[in-house]
RNA sequence: GGAGAGAUGGCUGAGUGGCCGAAAGCGAGCGCCUGCUAAGCGCUUGUACGCCCUAAAAGGUGUACCGCGGGUUCGAAUCCCGCUCUCUCCGCCA
């Protein structure tokens, strides 16, 4: 959510960074809104003013016995009238509310402008892509033929876009998770986490999922929880509706945990492999930072990301999302993409962001200066580090070779019983 | 699933209709005192929103907030209703 006051004083400045998001805001429905809540607010006020005046009024004459009959009647109009402004004033601020809940965040200065993922810079390259003297297959071919993804199978137990994994193919899902969580919580600083994979709405409204994209999630039935899109949601509402003290920040946090998408809209994309699932796990990087460092947070966020890259050994591109790109939350966002032989394309496998205090606000995620004391919102960031399944999907496809069979990862190898081939 | 108890400021804990944004203690901050440390003394110590002032802060002022949402009343932390969460006991269960 936007600071309200910024909004008020930077109408048009607002309104020319959403065009560049390719979103159309009427500002003449939120200044008649915001004016009218004012304008409400003044009058019950000087009323609430009034009753709370004249009924310590109406204490003191009955502790004298005097007769207050008159002025209690009348009391009772003004109280009927505050009664009506505040309905009126609670569905201005409702109203209000919604309407500044679905503005997306303001891009930052460095964000360029664009209109598809075509538009992202590509601001470095790691890795020499790999030689194949045969024809490198795509993962889903090399999973099957090894019989260590059951695509079939994750079908009929539930559904399109559910994999079953097998012997060396779920211990290879295991193995790496395992890695990233080490790596970031040994070499990085990061806390662990093991957060609840439910949610409830005023925590999927935190983080921005609600209430603009509902249909992006899995909602369980007669109840008020929503399953996880990304340990995200849970590790962000760990500090909702608190007060930090700043010598505490900068706060790491690492996740592993399922998600669960939707993936509404996407119909026809992506449907074969692992690449875009109902479900799938990954290991989720969360800071929470001081205003003034939150663009150094995000470097090094992402740096420790690519680092789980350069350990597998595994090409990848980093490109800043372009305007049109960027998610509805964030300020700035880095995209990793792994290189993946078998489709011989650049796919994305991990997202780090700066939200600024746009999660903050929502949330009311603020934090109290050592200097002066003062309360303000803090900055909040993630980047996945990395989306699990992908991971697999990187592995399998880059340590291909001619026979079929997949060459471990080193660094994987003590995390599979030292394990070299999977054959 | 059944029965009961509870939810007050950073923490502990008073408060059963007006004198309560809220006692007291602890903690924290500032000052005084003491050769250092400790003790002692004094003061300060929530958040949000509106308005005034300001370049912006600071400051002033008003309103709201005692788990959340309604209700009764001239007036609610306090009375009534609903909900959520926590704890205890019973049942069930990994």
């Amino acid at each position: 959510m936007l600071d309200i006051k910024y909004l008020r004083q930077n109408l048009e400045h607002v309104r020319i960074k959403m065009l560049e998001r390719g979103q159309e805001i009427d500002m003449g429905r939120f200044t008649a809104l915001d004016t009218q809540r004012r304008d409400i607010l003044q009058e019950v006020e000087v009323l609430r003013s009034e009753r709370n005046a004249v009924s310590k009024e109406i204490g003191e004459k009955k502790k004298r016995k005097e007769d207050a009959t008159e002025i209690i009647a009348r009391m009772g109009e003004v109280s009927a009238r505050i009664k009506t402004l505040d309905e009126t004033l609670k569905q201005t601020e409702e109203d209000l509310n919604a309407f500044l809940m679905v503005i997306p965040n303001v891009p930052h200065e460095s964000v360029e402008y664009g209109t598809s993922s075509e538009d992202n810079p590509v601001i470095r390259t790691w890795g020499e892509k790999p030689v194949f003297d045969f024809t490198p297959k795509p993962h889903w071919d090399i999973g099957e033929d090894l019989k260590i993804l059951d695509f079939a199978r994750g079908a009929k137990i539930t559904g399109a876009r559910f994999t079953l994994y097998r012997g060396a193919g779920a211990l290879l899902e295991r193995a790496i998770t395992n890695f990233m969580l080490d790596l970031h919580t040994r070499q990085h600083g990061y806390l662990e986490i093991l957060p609840p994979f439910m949610a409830n709405r005023d925590s999927m409204t935190g983080t921005g999922q609600l209430p603009k994209f509902e249909e992006d999630l899995f909602h369980v039935e007669k109840t008020d929880y929503y399953l996880i899109p990304t340990a995200e949601v849970p590790v962000t509402n760990i500090h909702r509706d608190e007060i930090l003290e700043e010598k505490d920040l900068p706060i790491y946090y690492v996740a592993y945990s399922p998600c669960f998408r939707a993936e509404a809209g996407s119909y026809g994309k992506d449907t074969r492999g692992l690449i875009r699932q109902h479900q799938f796990n990954k290991v989720e990087m969360v800071k929470f930072s001081q205003p003034e460092t939150s663009y150094d947070e995000l470097e090094k966020l992402t740096a420790n990301a690519e680092e789980v890259l350069k350990r597998l050994k595994i090409p990848f591109r980093t490109v800043s999302l372009c305007t049109a790109d960027l998610g509805f939350s964030s300020a700035k966002t880095y995209d990793i993409e792994a290189w993946l032989p078998g489709q011989e394309a650049y796919r994305e496998i991990s997202s780090c962001s700066n939200f600024e205090d746009f999660q903050a606000r929502r949330g009311a995620m603020r934090f109290r200066r050592t200097d002066g004391g003062r309360v303000e919102f803090l900055h909040t960031l993630n980047g996945s580090g990395l989306a699990v399944g992908r991971t697999v999907v990187a592995v399998l496809e880059n340590y291909q070779q001619a026979d079929g069979t997949v060459v471990v990862p080193e660094v994987l190898r003590p995390y599979m019983g030292g394990l070299e081939i999977i054959r």
